[in-house]
DNA sequence: TTCATGGAAGCTGAATACAGTTGAATCGAA
DNA sequence: TTCGATTCAACTGTATTCAGCTTCCATGAA
């Protein structure tokens, strides 16, 4: 840990995103500072502040003299998340640039053919999949939109994990890129901004089923 | 200060923002951690939770080492910071379900008159503003959305309280709400939320002119 | 057995203490 | 005088301490 400059709250931030979303802090349980600052070798008061971080972007709840817990799973707060995330991320495609979508056409090619050759490969695409998304938004000159995708994204990020979808879903979504491309490519922004929306909305179609 | 149960950094947290939305704390500047903790009568603990919390809503920016400061004043963030209000809101009431708009049609309505009276009187309108649009997401079920639009909110108020716009803009707005409240009677929810998006829109219209 | 009660251990919330950095003023040399 | 080095006060970042609340277990009465 402990990245040069930065406070330590924000590693231990980081961190514990990584564990709420892949589940070693699992849903519903209670942070026990104590045991988790000696785990992470800092004392409580970063970790505190990193956990009242994480609780005012919803990742975590506050419970008065009980200190935080993960949110339980809720099917339906995921089926509200995944369309919230695929309209922030419309806009944020529609707030930019065409000539600057333009300049990352390529790139995004690219990386959809990498895509497309580990889907092949029966590898997993999710580290790909939020890549590319990233670097769709990447132009998009609007910071607070973009901090507001970012801070949101690791809520829904929980569900994604749990309910994966499998090679179809992935098929799929690849298909939707391609469309996304074709749009931009034909300078239709509305239309790219559509198909990245249904994109999302898509996602949330995965929920319930195949739990790993 | 200090409201029962709930954790000083709440209450902290609310007197800061207040602070910096009316320019107690002004633009550019640092925010000294005894100094404002003696003030508040608060020790630094609680101080520091709430500032670590502004800053992650972007409220102020964390400089390593240098502790907190107040965000400059930006005329390009605001005129990204309207829209991006506009389309949140726009968004949270797409998601209500008609049938609760329709029940809040009414206060909407005697709110709506209330303004009228009290722009006739020359009075403020801001706090009612507020209140309006808070009442007209009042039934949106999202919980992320409506966090999100909570936490952006100040960012952009700041500008407002700067940028008053006069009666005219007043009379501007109103005429909006009452176009809003047609819409939703006419069950036509996209063109409220297109409206509600025109209402934030042409706040930035406004931006650097009658500064106060 | 079941339920209420007491109390101790453990935990959070807040205050205080400590350490390292920054920044500004002072001093000295060119 | 000016530039640079140096020192020191002030401040932030982190650790530690303290107080009060929770929780759970043990005890005992109904």
């Amino acid at each position: 840990m402990s990245q040069s400059g930065a406070p330590l709250r924000r590693d231990v931030a980081e961190h514990i995103t990584g564990r709420i979303v892949d589940g070693r802090l699992p849903a519903a349980a209670r942070v026990n500072e104590v045991h988790l600052a000696a785990e992470l070798g800092v004392s409580r008061t970063p970790l505190r502040e990193a956990l009242v971080e994480l609780a005012d972007r919803g990742l975590l709840v506050a419970e008065p003299n009980r200190g935080f817990r993960v949110p339980p799973l809720d099917l339906d707060e995921a089926r509200k998340l995944y369309p919230l995330v695929g309209e922030l991320e419309a806009l944020a495609l529609r707030w930019t640039a065409p000539q600057d979508l333009l300049g990352l056409l390529d790139r995004l090619e690219q990386q959809a053919e990498q895509m497309e050759a580990v889907l092949e490969g029966g590898g997993d695409l999710s580290v790909l999949d939020d890549n590319w998304h990233g670097l769709l938004l990447s132009a998009c000159a609007n910071a607070h939109l973009m901090r507001l995708i970012v801070q949101t994204k690791p809520l829904l990020k929980r569900y994604d994990v749990l309910y994966f979808g499998g090679p179809e879903r992935a098929r799929r979504s690849l298909d939707e890129h391609r469309r996304i491309l074709a749009a931009i490519r034909a300078q239709d922004l509305n239309e790219a901004a559509r198909q990245l929306t249904q994109n999302w909305a898509n996602g949330a179609a995965y929920l319930g089923c195949r739990p790993r």
